[in-house]
RNA sequence: GGUCCGUUAGUGUAGCGGUUAUCACGCUUCCCUUUCACGGAAGAGAUCAUGGGUUCGAUUCCCAUACGGACUACCA
């Protein structure tokens, strides 16, 4: 096995959660840097948590992101199927394989059964109430029935599930990538089951079969996982397999640290958790999305990327291509991450500076036609008010919301900074200014309207502090900005001349 | 409860037996600005979870404890 193949193998039962995303991206990586092939495998075995849409909106959000599969249920590949619904009548054989091994065995209990089972065991108090190869011995199974009732059983279309025979007293062994040996005994293991009643397959059994079918060679998956890797590593024993390499990545945690990332905490402490808008059919309900909150994708790749994982250099800013260069599963760290959206924010901030002037004028332009405004903005003025706004943008709408008053003429004004910049004295510069701009200015360029500005500010033995904040406050309703010459520049002198009278009447 | 995994500043991290314990985000102060932001400079913030070993010497190796997390379904 010395071609790398991985696979993404998220179950369609609702958005694909950010920590999911994650694990898309390392395998991606992981791939990508070994000349390997990324895959994605669509589990959806359990058809009661199947939601609509799911599998559509997970890729288009990897694809959104440029996590590109080379195989997929969209692509096809030489292992089609990739949805594991459509590879259903290929599974029974496997488990039947392992039955007629005796690896493996039908079990007819009922869900009643089972539920007088567990509380019988939790009274006896049980250390491992389970079922398991103490246990099995007193239930309705192929093990203890005889032989003639369990085909008359199977024959009668009894309803009965497969399980794995996990020995009692031996002891399970694999190398995690990430956490070095782990050792289980199987007496703390179950009987898992792999086959249901209904005739799919359980993850356990799907996911292993699959996975040495599509001739997988690293496993990599979050942390969650692990307790059943065990179970999986049995899996591959029982049929002979080479085994796959294992990596169990640390998961994702709220900000508290309590528990693994969820919506929940997201909502709570404001930040999105899915990578984009997710409508929940069956709650009727609207998850924000990254895209939509304003990350680009290039930070959400680049911030994703650094929560686990360093280069062990201390460079921060990463594109796909540099990852893909750096990427290592050794660089990958065991602890779980606290998730921190400042860090994304600054990315953030980082990346809309990259971005060429054009698409920024094009968020302004977008943003501006939401409030019917700015219809005769040139391509050209948008740059230079982009340009300006730059420096302090963080998200895209950024650069229509905090640059509405150079297109429409401030309705109020913020009152903390009315009442330290607002008095007599600052009236009495407003009016005089007034009066100077409306009979003197000629030319109507930033420049020159500094330059005379200052000379006025000095002139009336003032200080520029004293007087300038209500200048803007007249001109933008707000208390910090650009550079008041610009604003004037960009809203014209008759604009200018008017939010003047306005501020003087207050 | 049981099994497994983890633990370096608020957060993400570097470290791989001897360091003033690294870098970034965030925070504070100063400079630059009319202001905010950017940029620049400085700073606060870590008994390296705790206790035992091993060692001349442990953040680094071993053990225990504490704390945290994951799992514990005919869900993935």
């Amino acid at each position: 096995m010395d071609t790398v193949r991985v696979r993404f193998a998220p179950s369609p039962t609702g958005g694909l959660h950010i920590g999911g995303v994650r694990t898309a991206l390392y395998n991606y990586l992981f791939a990508k840097k070994n000349n390997g092939k990324f895959l994605i495998r669509i589990e959806d075995t359990d058809q009661t948590r199947y939601v609509p849409g799911a599998e559509e909106y997970i890729i288009n959000a990897l694809n959104w992101l440029g996590i590109i599969a080379d195989e997929s249920p969209e692509k096809g590949g030489k292992h089609a199927p990739y949805r594991q619904s459509e590879r259903k009548p290929m599974y029974m054989q496997y488990a039947k394989e392992l039955v007629e091994k005796d690896l493996a065995y039908y079990a007819f209990d009922t869900t009643k059964e089972l539920e007088e089972m567990r509380i019988k065991l939790e009274q006896a108090k049980s250390k491992n109430p389970s079922y398991n190869a103490i246990t099995r011995g007193n239930m309705r199974n192929s093990l203890t029935l005889p032989e003639d009732e369990v085909k008359k059983l199977l024959a009668e279309d009894e309803p009965y599930v497969i399980r794995l025979k996990m020995p009692r007293k031996d002891e399970i062994r694999f190398q995690d990538l990430i956490r070095g040996w782990v050792n289980v005994h199987t007496a703390t293991l179950d009987d898992k089951v792999i086959m249901k009643s209904d005739g799919m397959p359980t993850y356990h059994l799907a996911n292993v079969i699959d996975d040495h079918l599509m001739e997988i060679s690293h496993v990599i998956r979050g942390e969650e996982w692990l307790p059943s890797a065990p179970t999986h590593v049995f899996l591959y024993q029982c049929f002979g397999w080479e085994m796959p390499q294992f990596a169990h990545l640390p998961l994702l945690l709220n900000p508290d640290g309590q528990g693994k990332l969820s919506k929940r905490k997201g909502a709570e402490y404001g930040f999105p958790v899915f990578p984009l808008d997710w409508h929940d059919p069956e709650k009727n309900e609207l998850v924000q999305g990254f895209k939509e909150a304003g990350y680009l994708k290039e930070s959400v790749i680049n911030f994703l990327a650094l929560l686990g994982w360093n280069a062990g250099d201390h460079q921060e800013i990463f594109s796909m291509e540099e990852l893909i260069g750096k990427f290592s599963l050794e660089r990958v760290g065991k602890a779980g991450i606290k998730f921190d959206i400042n860090k994304a924010k600054w990315f953030n901030q980082h990346y809309l500076r990259q971005k060429p002037d054009t698409e920024l004028a094009q968020y302004l332009k977008d943003g501006l036609k939401t409030q019917d405004l700015g219809e005769n903005l040139s391509e050209e003025q948008a740059i230079s008010i982009c340009q300006m706004m730059k420096e302090r943008a963080t998200f895209p709408d950024d650069f229509w919301k905090d640059a509405l008053y150079l297109f429409k003429a401030p309705t109020q004004y913020n009152e903390q900074a009315m009442t330290k910049n607002w008095n007599e004295e600052s009236k009495n510069f407003l009016q005089s200014y007034y009066e100077f701009l409306k009979n003197n200015q000629a030319t109507w360029e930033h420049e020159s309207l500094k330059h005379d500005l200052h000379t006025l500010v000095e002139q009336s033995g003032l200080k520029m502090g004293k007087v300038m904040p209500a200048v803007r406050l007249a001109l933008s309703g707000v208390g910090a900005g650009p550079d008041l010459a610009m604003i004037m520049q960009i809203i014209g002198k008759e604009e200018t001349l008017k939010r003047l009278e306005n501020m003087l009447k207050k």
